[in-house]
DNA sequence: CACGGTTTTCCATATTGTGGAACGGAGCGG
DNA sequence: CCGCTCCGTTCCACAATATGGAAAACCGTG
């Protein structure tokens, strides 16, 4: 069914996420078509203002028109601006990274993440997606998440460090106790020496739609401390979620 | 030429457009094509992960993953990284919005945008776009852009309220003085009531990458205001364009 | 339960995408 | 300066593929 949608769309993702522009024989290589099957593909995207040939002409790049797209998608979740200057606040009050995050089936993508100037740039950017069970806003996604997703999760639980939870029960209690806190901790679970303290949004149906974080090196988040940012970040939720209209906890 | 691929884009666009999730027969309706023809595209588009079902089922909704890609395509220009605490900190000192736009074609897109928490919600978002020859950032960076785009920009130029400037040889000179002043005001020209000041941001080799913004309402951004501004967003364009590795001006 | 609104499936038709081969240019080395 | 090679581009006959009509499954409602 549709053959030539799917091989369009497999060439823009490829030309979105290459760093330098394609070549048609480059695409046709990766793709595994052949090169005027390519090459009419890139005309295609070209009519349709998804790719623009480079000058000298002769390759390929994605134009803007795929991220102006994305970005009406993100704004209809306006979680995300209407976080913003409280993730702002909460990076200004810790110097740590602050990020926010929403469910993508059994995984945590990031929509929105402001970094702390004084450390070195993460590896993680807006748009990433990984595992929810090994991250803090994924866990705290997670625990609020319906019985389907969770059980999608349950399939993708792969270790990323010797410290990422793998065990289906030792999941479901810990869940069982971030429902019950109110937030999430990790310690290392995803990258190695990375600890984090996450916090369910909830949106104007109660219901949780996003979450937010906070993430550093361990050697300055340590238990101590984590305990004592845990409650602003829970409540800088909480604070989110009232301005989105959900009700009282 | 690939007639499924232009149509199976274009049900993306309009899903991704649309607010609500959409069934079969509105999306034929909007894009002028039959049930079967929609409903073949639909299943193509869920297949691939561009789109998913509602539950329960008989609808359709954009996913995440045309945001995840276009976040891929952003990431690479890495102004926006850079440029974001800089943006912060103007809106801190003054009050006032800002924002980061960058030229795609005859238009400015903004792909960055601080609001203070004070104002009003502004009806522009990221990703909007709109035409350069009306808005701050956009003359600030027409200012600097090849002859080709300028005269796709001459192409473009409709007035939006009745302080847009239409005259081309008006706009020349108006480009001409951005040059000398090394920054861009306008008043009213695009929305009416609403000023604003930029000023262009140069990439690693000299070449202006994007520009940065101050906008707000006229009674508080008169004149004499503006023209103590105006060396602030200079000034801050400036050191963003160190930072990119811009040569000194 | 029958109705009007869906979404979904099926199928013959010809439109449309397909890949091979041939063309035109750019860059390189002899 | 020529001939080589590697690229993007064009062309075309063929067949695979998208097409739309009609009919079938579906769902909520009166």
């Amino acid at each position: 069914m549709d053959k030539s949608l799917g091989k369009g769309l497999l060439a823009l993702e490829i030309l979105a996420e290459s760093e330098a522009p394609l070549g048609v024989t480059a695409l046709a290589g990766r793709m595994g078509i052949t090169k005027s099957n390519a090459h009419r593909l890139l005309t295609a995207l070209v009519a349709t203002g998804y790719a623009e040939p480079t000058q000298p002409r002769g390759s390929y790049a994605s134009s803007l028109k795929l991220w102006r797209l994305g970005a009406r998608i993100v704004a209809r979740l306006d979680v995300k601006s209407i976080a913003a200057p409280h993730l702002a606040r909460l990076v200004a009050e810790t110097q740590e990274t602050a990020n926010l995050s929403v469910l993508d089936g059994p995984f945590m993508v990031y929509i929105d993440r402001v970094e702390t100037d004084t450390y070195i740039r993460s590896y993680n950017r807006i748009g990433d997606r990984h595992p929810a069970h090994c991250t803090g806003t994924g866990l705290a996604l997670l625990a609020h998440a319906p019985e389907e997703t969770l059980a999608q999760a349950l399939a993708e639980m792969k270790p990323h460090t010797p410290a990422t939870i793998t065990d289906p029960t030792a999941l479901a209690t810990r869940l069982a106790q971030i429902r019950r806190l109110g937030f999430a901790t990790t310690r290392a679970e995803f990258r190695p020496g990375i600890n984090s303290i996450a916090a369910p949004i909830r949106g104007a149906h109660g219901r949780v739609v996003a979450a937010i974080g906070l993430s550093g090196p361990a050697e300055r988040l340590k238990p101590a401390r984590v305990k004592t940012l845990a409650p602003l970040v829970a409540a800088t939720a909480e604070k989110v979620s009232r301005l989105l209209g959900a009700p009282a906890p």
